[in-house]
DNA sequence: TTGTGTTTTATTGCCTCC
DNA sequence: GGAGGCAATAAAACACAA
């Protein structure tokens, strides 16, 4: 590298007065002229790094050295880098903007929804504390010893569903889709064998035999001291009994009760018991009646009645 | 006019490639 | 080892408000 002086006599700097004379050098720096600046800008725009040919050549078309061609060139792209830099800056910045609100609109229906559950099981609790003050000698559904609410102890494997016996109940969620999954019931029964001590049971572990899942929903549904599961009367109910299928899947019985105002869209339906005639010619609207007792009195423990 | 911030031109030192 | 590129920096030129 030269010294800023030796390097100006070398260039030569012409009429744009860099060097007056020989021997007098200017200390000014010259800035470009407009017209030198523009044809660089073209030609930077063409190719932005400079070979030794063209490079001679522009500064001969242009009046300067070969060394602030490439001097000028250098910093040209040391400005488009930086500039470049900016624009991904910005670009980057405004998707993590767009990504950081739809996040905080996450987080705040989260937290919403989150208020509404929590408020739905202080009301839960405190219906169920109304309930075991009217019906004294009722036994617990679910152990609640601890202060959880139903939903706490709901377990999610329990999805009421019996494959080996083709009998099957599902929450079915208010969009209609059969194969979500959005609660189950944890089953209260006692089939007259079973031993007092353990009266409560998982439909899909403990029971064994379709007949007993059978008396085990009807135990729920009548025995439930907790109101655990209301099943509708009307039209809807068991609106198709085909007894020797005993196809329920156009029967849906409201769980309205069992969490809430909320869930009463949830609907418990009976999709299938197959190859089992357990009910004769009876009716189901009599079967799931909340006025009477369950007819199938030979399914049930006396204390059904 | 002057102080200050920005832009442009140029230098320096280091690195890579041939 | 020389040529050329790049990052960092110096310094002149420029813009502009007070």
């Amino acid at each position: 590298m030269y010294t800023r002086d030796f390097q100006t006599i070398l260039d030569g700097y012409d009429e744009e007065g860099c060097v007056e004379e020989i021997g007098h050098v200017s200390e000014k720096k010259r800035r470009l002229s407009v017209d030198q600046v523009k044809a660089l800008e073209k030609n930077f725009e063409v190719e932005n790094k400079l070979e030794p040919e063209r490079k001679v050549k522009l500064a001969q078309e242009l009046g300067l050295q070969p060394r602030q061609v490439a001097v000028w060139f250098q910093n040209r792209r040391a400005r488009y880098k930086t500039k470049q830099l900016e624009r991904d800056y910005g670009i980057l910045k405004a998707n993590y903007d767009a990504l950081k609100h739809k996040y905080e609109t996450l987080q705040r229906e989260n937290e919403s929804l989150t208020n509404e559950i929590r408020e739905m099981k202080l009301k839960l609790n405190e219906d169920d504390k109304t309930d075991s003050k009217i019906s004294v000698k009722e036994e617990p559904l679910v152990s609640d010893t601890e202060g959880k609410s139903k939903l706490d102890e709901i377990p999610i494997n329990s999805l009421a569903k019996y494959d080996e016996a083709d009998f099957e109940f599902n929450f079915e969620s208010p969009n209609g889709n059969k194969n979500e999954v959005i609660g189950s019931v944890f089953c209260d029964f006692k089939d007259g064998s079973s031993d007092d001590s353990d009266s409560s049971a998982i439909l899909n572990e403990d029971i064994n035999s379709p007949i007993a899942a059978i008396s085990s929903s009807v135990g729920i549904l009548h025995n439930s001291p907790h109101q655990f599961l209301e099943i509708q009367n009307g039209p809807n109910s068991c609106s198709s009994m085909d007894m020797n299928n005993f196809q329920f899947s156009e029967s849906k019985a409201s769980c309205a009760s069992m969490i809430g105002d909320a869930h009463k869209a949830y609907q418990l339906q009976f999709v299938k018991i197959e190859e089992h005639n357990f009910f004769g010619e009876e009716s189901c609207s009599t079967l799931f009646s909340d006025d009477q007792a369950p007819t199938l009195h030979w399914y049930c423990s006396d204390e059904w009645n």
